[in-house]
DNA sequence: TATTGTTATACTCTATAACTATA
DNA sequence: TATAGTTATAGAGTATAACAATA
């Protein structure tokens, strides 16, 4: 057991509960801190198909969306256009999506996955739904479902 | 209303609605998106009071635990110590916080927040509430609090 | 004029290795 | 040897301005 410090001003075990009022209170803070904590053990998850969640989120909308334009990507998945074009550059180079040129606008490309970017996309899914499976273990079915609704109500919420 | 492209192979609406097999079971990914959403509105907010949502929290447990060391604040807030540093140089210089030598281990420094730091942290946590409190108003308390509960319950699941 | 994709860039957040001074 | 705080650094993730090609 580490001793507390000289000045006595200290009173907490070691380590440092955080269940206080100010930060307990504090929800943004506790819902980034999940978010963070799942965030890594599914990246570490896709490390073992080179994706990220945003390289599987990407690949996933375009298998499932074949032919739409990187602007109606970027929209779908709220991230803004410039951030697009290096994933997409991977991906088109790891052969698991191809740009095509749009005829009626020649400013646009049609976006389409491989065979083989939907073969990884299935495998990576069912292993981050492996691990998602682990984590929220400790909600059951009911818990788990009215979060995921929860999520949903927050994120649909109007803006200001 | 902008066309579908030519090659016939989207048959979207424009915007793309992401509502789909893969993206909509993907978890991991609807929550990291609503937890970027709430931290940029607190983010926006706390620009008033110029603090980052780590800051605050860093604030916070200082105030709650007067005396405490910078390891105990890193575990507490389960960020790395050398990432504590800056934030702590910033709110010395700031005169929100103090750090002191501790005399029984002259390695360690003991935290405290000035009166000062204490009056910013209540103004900042107070609107941080306020913006909490439309963020997630599309909730009922017990939906909220069944929410809150959730987080809390798979931040707690054991590590594998 | 407006839009699509692009380049360049910058800022935040997070993580790791290695150093120093103390223990 | 180990620990507390620090320095330097690197990698993600996200955001904005400005450009060329095309509408």
């Amino acid at each position: 057991m580490v001793n507390m410090n000289g000045n006595n001003r200290n009173d907490l075990a070691d380590p440092v509960e955080v269940d206080d009022a100010v930060l307990h209170r504090f929800l943004s803070y506790h819902l980034r801190r999940m978010s963070n904590q799942v965030q890594a053990e599914i990246a570490r998850t896709l490390k073992d198909y080179d994706l990220r969640m945003i390289t599987m989120s990407v690949l996933a909308v375009i298998v499932e969306h074949p032919g739409l334009r990187q602007s109606q990507l970027a929209d779908a998945l709220s991230i803004e256009r410039p951030n697009l074009v290096s994933i997409l550059d991977e991906l088109e180079h790891r052969s698991l999506v191809v740009r095509e040129r749009v005829p009626t606008d020649r400013r646009a490309y049609a976006l389409t996955a491989t065979p083989s970017g939907e073969r990884l996309l299935r495998r990576a899914f069912a292993a981050t739904e492996a691990v998602e499976e682990r984590l929220f273990s400790g909600l059951d079915e009911k818990r788990r479902s009215d979060f995921v609704e929860a999520m949903a109500t927050v994120r649909n919420r109007r803006p200001d």
